[in-house]
DNA sequence: ATCGATTGCGCAAACGTTTCGATGACTCTA
DNA sequence: TAGAGTCATCGAAACGTTTGCGCAATCGAT
């Protein structure tokens, strides 16, 4: 592999013009140049950016730790994180932190030893090692899905709003005995729906009903069997809200289960909506996230943050829409008694 | 940020001497040791991997460049790729190469620049250049998803045998006419599907109409078109084939345009299944790949061919696994006049 | 012709490791 | 007690860059 002193060589120059070409950091009499081009060009030469980074203290490279990878949730992200990565010129390392908070300290351990210029963070369920590892070492980090940490700069959704939006669309058409069947215990972000479906329940004059809500489910199978205890209870529902994507596929499924139809027997509205959303029959009706805008912002802010580390951490909250489609209906009891849905 | 010779200082020993404790690479005596274990983690020190790698020449990092990371299909891949890598202690370097050599070139010498021990390379439609550019830097490599360079390893799926199963399954309910929705142009997959389109439709004693396969679709969009136009010819497939989920997609949305019903108007079947496919309605039948393991094997391969650069190359071929749902029906005028089909 | 400025480039010291060879301080054998 | 042989440690030379400093040559002005 050749290095720049071999180029210098061959060009029958200093390695340090030579650097000054490649990185067009000073004037080089053309003359020289061309020689240099020509040596670079005969011998395939590719600066080492290892040995570049080492002198200069600075990777362009970030690392990308994600709390579950395979969540097609977070598919959307990562790819946008890539594309403002990839525009700014820097490199991104994946890790799957697989919800572990052992796994996301070694992970974020590991970037720092790669001395990358930053960290773009979606936290596990406890990641107050990983976090005051960051903080300690200084390193510069954006958290995704938001996390109650001020220090950092934070990026994530209106879950507040979007639950309400989600809870007066079902009001709307009269349900009254509303479930949650909430996503993965400990996150922030279901936290922060379980809260929010209790307020927006409220604002709509009803209770919440401690058995409605089955606030832990970290993947499909617990969600399927969340949604057969909740639907067997004596009085079970009428609708149903999911927390993220895992949980509707999970609800879906038992509702299939069970043999009942939606929305004729049965309503279901939830969080995260995805491409073939609108094949499915019924078409669901979902939160829409703006994944790659959250991704995006997130890669930006990340790049702001290693340009300047001591401005103010911000905390920026983008809003969900509610993709109303047809899987929401009236409740079975109140087809009679209740007016048509607001439009 | 502490570097060796610091803690060194601060142990009172010498810099060799922190390095091979930290490596655990030749005794030292308890009492250093302990000193230097203590200084490390008073001062916190964590050691530079950048100066290593450029001691050592080897990043233990690998790079990972995937022709559309958004692509569902992909997901699986990526995030076995990054599993068995955290297991064989490599970091992985993310890229998204758009179906765009340029960038695929671009990608690849990137991750040569920044020295990984090797490449996982999903390639785009021409990906020449960059196979030549690996080919020249001797990079280790292996080729996702199967393309004829027998320089490199390769893995992918047996996508002959698993057409012929589609067909098989799609003439034993008396289909005659069927139709080939297939994906991106250029891609060694797609070719390889459209071969064993025809191939499979042959040994049914088929004849394969051309004006019943689309042959180039890059996205759903492109899809449904396609979809649309094969639906509107004068004596239309009573079953389609699709090339790939996104291709998928595309159909069945045409197909809900055009308001036919499957499986009664219309039998529907296709490449790539996805966790969601059996809440669809109706169930989807899909050939399913083996992503996690194909991400696995990749990873696995490059490893040892990190291992041993001089080994002969090894192709390796996965089996896809038809899922039989319920997308597959009699076709509408065969009705009465065929007898069930096989089980 | 002389003198400062300017211009184009080379030298060499970092950056933070690894690792080879060298160096004492021991112990053991004769 | 001298010499060989261990043993634990140290010093220093790499690895391939970047970059501050300085030097010779050229230039324009006096």
């Amino acid at each position: 592999m050749p290095t720049m002193a071999e180029v210098a060589r061959r060009a029958g120059v200093s390695v340090s013009t030579v650097s000054h070409v490649v990185n067009r950091t000073r004037f080089v009499s053309p003359e020289k140049a061309q020689l240099i081009n020509d040596a670079i060009a005969a011998m395939g030469y590719q600066p080492n950016e290892l040995a570049r980074s080492l002198k200069v203290a600075s990777t362009n490279s970030v690392g990308l730790a994600i709390s579950a990878i395979s969540n097609p949730y977070f598919t959307d992200i990562i790819c946008a994180v890539e594309a403002e990565c990839a525009r700014l010129g820097l490199m991104v390392f994946l890790s799957d932190t697989q919800e572990d908070p052992d796994r996301e300290l070694q992970v974020v351990r590991a970037f720092h030893q790669r001395r990358v210029d930053g960290v773009i963070l979606a936290p596990s369920g406890s990641p107050e090692r990983a976090i005051a590892y960051l903080a300690e070492k200084k390193l510069p980090c954006v958290l995704i899905d938001r996390f109650a940490d001020d220090r950092f700069d934070q990026i994530g959704v209106e879950n507040e709003t979007a639950m309400r939006a989600l809870i007066d669309h079902v009001v709307s058409f009269g349900h009254r005995r509303i479930g949650f069947i909430a996503g993965q215990p400990g996150l922030a972000t279901t936290r922060e729906r379980v809260d929010a479906f209790r307020a927006s329940l409220a604002a709509n004059g009803l209770e919440c009903l401690p058995h409605y809500v089955s606030p832990e489910n970290v993947d499909t199978a617990s969600a399927t069997a969340s949604t057969h205890a909740i639907l067997s209870l004596p009085a079970p529902p009428t609708a149903l809200v999911t927390g993220n994507n895992m949980t509707t596929i999970g609800a879906v499924r038992a509702i299939r289960e069970k043999g009942l139809s939606i929305p004729r027997d049965l309503s279901l509205v939830g969080f995260d909506d995805f491409e073939w959303a609108d094949c499915f029959e019924p078409r669901l009706t979902l939160v829409k996230q703006p994944c790659t805008e959250i991704g995006r912002q997130a890669a930006a802010l990340l790049s702001e943050r290693i340009a300047s580390s001591d401005a103010a951490p911000r905390a920026v909250r983008l809003e969900a829409t509610l993709q109303a489609r047809q899987s929401c209906g009236r409740p079975m009891r109140a087809r009679r008694c209740f007016p048509s849905p607001a439009p």
